[in-house]
DNA sequence: CTGAAAGCGCTAACAC
DNA sequence: GTGTTAGCGCTTTCAG
């Protein structure tokens, strides 16, 4: 809806050349002789055009455009990982058309289906849960996936994350080193498969191996005011040490407690497990799973371009390094 | 990509009627009948025929999609903004192409003509500062544009945001009232409209008023870390009392007199003045001028709606009210 | 209420 | 190297 609609016609005839010279041009098509190319870029400044994508998209088929599945963007831990998609896609020219499924009227599988119709020529999907429907509306295209900061099931999508169970399994046994034996996991949705498939095996087997009883493993504590009111429930079932999987509930289980007059490590020690900024910026600072979640984003963007492009891609199942950042809230002995 | 590519021509013939009507009942036209529609709904469920979005676009020239022009995904006050957006655009159905620009590679006036080549149909703007390409950019173009969350220096372009210079008079004004007489302001980006326009306005004329002297103005103030070491300059200039626009910087400063010692808000009061979530999790919480960040995205994106329908709009530059929060980090006499 | 036909602006064989 | 010509899949007059 441009005021001067200048298409690719106007300067093919400007330029007195066919547009199928004016496309080449812009598409920098090498077979174009160099005054000719000299005098259609020459009348494309002139005029102002500016290739219409609509129409490139429907007529090659590409629209250069990515779309993005992501739970919660206010959720810094997705705002980090896209921060990493979005500077590899703006290197290779993608768009990114960002679909936020946490809204109760946008379910993973229309989320994908929006996206497809579009034509977005590759997907990378953020959500911690990949239900069945979204699982079949993936396979009934040919459209590339790539799953970043999460994993499914049966690693029938490509991925990168890290090793969930590892760094917990790490994290468990800080704790234990710091003496505690009441240890507990706070999950923000138990259902999601990273949490399903690897935290929660890698505390049981950790519980059991350790003969620490069958522990604790509390749920759908999502946001600050889910880890502050938790707290007093730790306290009741005496736990002296948490896996947090949600940030903000990381840092509302801390002010509670230290709002209770307890300290922070020696009454309760605290590991958030999807550490953002906010776990370096709360004191005690939070001892943390540091993921490199720019990383992630960008790696997974960097696959989903060789994927788009029919490249050979040797790995599809990325796991990155973490690191277990031992900060105030444990008291690492 | 899909690998079924069923187009309205295979539904027209399957259910033998044109692909007008296809296009009508896919449309929710009302002007085909019952029974012609029923059996093209089921043609089109049997086949799981979905539009191509691009097709549409070209034929249509809507593509029901929205641009949205941000500085930074990780900054949450970006990211509740959006969130309100995303909310109301899916609710009007438009999809959301995002375009960052904190990357140096990625200008203002690219990235809105990047929006425009995409055809989007309107373009939220929330970018802090407003270069004069960007401004030439939107000219050129009868595409819809709304700012959230700032304003532009001549209220060119319709707008949604809070009145900045009475909330800054009356955060300073609280701190006055505490007693502090060395008042401060720190900025993240001096050149932003809303800061040259509004808030450093604001503040001189309250150093005025109250006959403070001229005060001290800190610039490029951005992040924790920023913010953090900031405050031994403080210190030195003898501050007691800071308005700061950077949330995160907020903290660092916060911080940063804790970690030397000092108590706040005695011997320094902070006000923030883009406040998301960070500023009510800290300890001591911080005092902070709230915005309706999610209000102003969705009246935002709501305003564009009705430009995009060429609807008629009453208010251009809407005002939306904020809250100073009185917290821990002044005393509030 | 329905169909025919002309594009939307561009790309991509295929000729020359 | 360059031009010609079909489309891409859909919407939208315009007839009837």
């Amino acid at each position: 809806m441009r005021k001067q609609e200048i298409t690719i016609y106007d300067v093919a005839r400007e330029a007195k050349v066919s547009m199928a010279t004016v496309s080449r041009v812009v598409n920098g098509n090498t077979n174009v002789r160099k005054d000719t190319r000299d005098r259609v870029m020459k009348v494309i400044n002139r005029l102002h055009y500016q290739p219409n994508a609509v129409a490139q998209g429907l007529a090659s088929k590409r629209t250069t455009t990515v779309g993005l599945i992501v739970p919660d963007l206010t959720n810094l831990y997705f705002a980090e990982l896209s921060k990493g998609i979005d500077d590899i896609a703006l290197l290779y020219k993608y768009n990114i058309i960002i679909t936020s499924i946490e809204n109760r009227l946008m379910r993973e599988d229309q989320a994908i289906q929006g996206l497809l119709n579009k034509q977005v020529d590759g997907v990378i999907y953020m959500s911690d849960s990949l239900p069945e429907e979204a699982v079949e509306a993936f396979k009934r295209t040919d459209t590339p996936v790539v799953l970043a900061g999460t994993k499914d099931n049966h690693l029938e999508f490509p991925s990168v994350a890290i090793d969930y169970q590892k760094a917990d399994t790490e994290a468990l046994n800080l704790m234990y080193n710091d003496g505690k034996r009441n240890l507990a996991l706070v999950l923000d949705n138990p259902e999601t498969v990273v949490n399903t498939e690897n935290r929660i095996p890698a505390y049981q087997q950790f519980m059991k191996e350790h003969k620490l009883g069958k522990g604790h493993i509390y749920s759908n504590i999502k946001d600050h005011s889910d880890g502050y009111n938790l707290y007093s429930q730790l306290q009741k079932d005496g736990v002296d040490g948490v896996i947090v999987t949600s940030d903000v509930s990381a840092v509302g289980i801390l002010t509670s407690a230290i709002d209770a007059g307890k300290n922070v490590p020696k009454d309760i020690e605290i590991i958030t497990a999807n550490a953002t900024q906010i776990a370096s910026i709360v004191r005690p600072a939070l001892t943390a799973i540091r993921q490199p979640l720019y990383d992630i984003g960008a790696v997974a963007m960097r696959m989903l371009t060789k994927l788009m492009n029919n490249e050979k891609v040797d790995e599809m199942q990325i796991e990155l390094p973490y690191e277990l950042l031992k900060k105030q809230s444990t008291s690492n002995n």
